[in-house]
RNA sequence: GGCCCCGUCGUCUAGCGGCCUAGGACUCUGGCUUCUCAAGUCAGCUACGAGGGUUCGAAUCCCUUCGGGGCUACCA
């Protein structure tokens, strides 16, 4: 098993960008980071994309984006570039090319002239009769004469790997002993008729080229790793060279299905828009079919990678729990500092143009940030809370201006209005004993009862950051104006 | 259908034969705190899928069964 023992580790991240990467693509790439960074090896990020007709430069360019705003760093690959490069399997089809061809000539691999139909007629067939479905070796030992007819019909011919009688055991580090029977393994595609190479292929190829020790993936891919074995053969690696293999659990939805585009927010630049940060992400994906073992759970990146193995991964899939997120996200903004948090929020108040970025706006804002920092759980929500600093045309929600247009309400503001007006220092606490004073010791008035009608009436409704506090913050002239303003209505 | 993987609170997990009348976290419920909302804090609800074994003793080992998932492409 430890076959790896003195050899330096290099871990590999192969996503196939057929869209934005998702949820679970991240959570492989956090467990092939981590365990790179762990081991002390390197972490190489490689572009599967072979089948450029799912493949865009968009979704490619998107994955670097993306990996890099997690914090991922690679050593080899794509922009950093290494001795094992090019890093996009779209750039590496001669290597392919060469490699089919030599298992060719070593009768490893033959050329297939099945027809699609003609495949799939035996695959009904097999189906029908309860039997293991697969290639029926029809092409595996053609005559001359046979080729030639076939070649004269005008047919394609696929390059298909021959899989000899017996089985592949292997040791997966997360499921133990493996053993596939080559009976259900049978000869698989490794190049289309154009030529152009399958995944196959291509991923045991560079596996091998690109000297990668460790394939911590999907288990999507653990009834295809006895065809990958069967390339490293064909290719002449020893055994003791072979990568290990890692399966890692599923991360499914919220119902049950494979995590998809169809069951949930699962693309990473969704919630990268909604406020999460890198951090809180890897932190809560890290704790997704792993613990470091012990009862601790609050993270650091830094943490994770001292405390990540691949034996203390689970073998049953997750479901993905937004709540759980959000609740990590939440303790991880009110654990930043306030100029962190400031450097966090500016991009978001200015998306949503409740700012320009005027140093008097941030100024006011890192003031107001203390405040609203405990309340809030993703940074999207950080506008709508301090809308009311910055409004230009402010206006009480509609479903509270009854709230201070009844008589009680009409008395809180008038008195508060007189009590207001003589604070020279607009502190918080100033504000705070005036009012507490008046509305509460002389007029009697239940706290709650007598704040409500000048919360609503200095920050537009019901809920707000604290009402003195962001009385403060509006400035003296402006609380009293609307204050005055409320009165009239 | 065939082959394979998986099965502890609602969710993520700890547990690797006695420390388990099963621990932690999130959620939920209730209390405290309180200018709203939060945050904080205290308490509570809730789990070893089922059935057989093995053993003095099983969540932990074995078998069966049921359930969930994957693969079964000239996708990855």
């Amino acid at each position: 098993m430890s076959t790896t023992v003195g050899k330096k580790v290099k871990v590999r991240f192969a996503p196939s960008p057929t869209g934005d990467l998702h949820v679970g693509n991240i959570r492989t790439a956090l467990f092939d980071w981590a365990y790179a960074r762990h081991t002390g090896g390197s972490f190489l990020f490689r572009i599967e994309d072979t089948d450029t007709t799912r493949v865009t430069d968009e979704y490619i360019n998107a994955a670097i984006d993306t990996l890099k705003w997690l914090g991922l760093n690679w050593d080899e690959g794509p922009e950093v570039g290494g001795e094992n490069g090019p890093y996009l399997q779209s750039q590496r089809l001669d290597i392919y090319t060469h490699w089919a061809a030599k298992f060719i000539e070593q009768k490893d691999a033959y050329y297939c002239y099945c027809t699609p139909a003609e495949l799939e007629a035996v695959r009904e067939a097999q189906r029908a009769s309860n039997q293991a479905p697969g290639y029926n070796g029809h092409c595996r030992d053609l005559t001359a004469d046979q080729i030639a007819e076939y070649k004269a019909e005008g047919r394609g011919a696929v390059v298909r790997m021959r899989m000899p009688d017996g089985g592949t055991t292997f040791t997966d580090l997360i499921r133990g002993e493996m053993a596939f029977d080559h009976k259900f393994v049978p000869d698989f595609v490794l190049a289309r008729a154009d030529g152009s190479p399958l995944y196959t292929l291509a991923v045991a190829v560079d596996d091998v080229l690109m000297k990668v020790t460790h394939i911590l993936r999907g288990e999507d891919l653990l009834s295809s790793t006895p065809r990958q074995i069967r390339v490293y053969q064909a290719m002449g690696l020893k055994e003791e060279d072979y990568p290990v293999f890692a399966h890692l659990p599923f991360v499914m939805g919220a119902d049950n299905a494979k995590l998809s585009k169809r069951n949930g927010e699962v693309s990473i630049a969704w919630y990268r828009d909604k406020g999460f940060l890198p951090e809180a992400i890897c932190n809560y994906l890290a704790l997704l079919g792993w613990s470091p073992g012990d009862d601790r759970e609050d993270l650091t990146m830094k943490e994770l990678c001292e405390l990540f193995t691949v034996e203390k991964v689970n073998s049953s899939p997750a479901k993905f729990d937004m709540k759980k997120l959000e609740a990590i996200n939440g303790d991880k903004i009110r654990a930043l500092t306030i100029d962190q948090f400031l450097d966090w929020a500016l991009p978001f108040l200015i998306k949503a143009k409740t700012i320009t970025g005027t140093p008097d706006e941030i100024d006011l804002v890192k003031r107001a940030l203390p405040i609203i920092q405990e309340r809030i759980i993703m940074f999207s929500e950080i506008p709508a809370m301090l809308a009311f600093l910055f409004v230009k045309d402010f206006a009480i929600e509609s479903e509270s201006v009854a709230k201070v247009t009844d008589s009680g309400a009409k008395e809180v503001l008038k008195r508060s209005l007189k009590e207001l007006e003589p604070i020279s220092d607009w502190t918080h606490t100033a504000i705070e004993a005036a009012l507490r004073s008046s509305l509460i010791d002389e007029m009697g008035l239940k706290p709650r009862i007598a704040f409500t009608a000048l919360r609503i009436a200095t920050t537009g409704g019901t809920i707000s950051p604290p009402l003195f506090e962001s009385m403060e913050l509006l400035g003296k002239e402006a609380a009293l104006a609307r204050i005055s303003a409320a009165l009239t209505l």
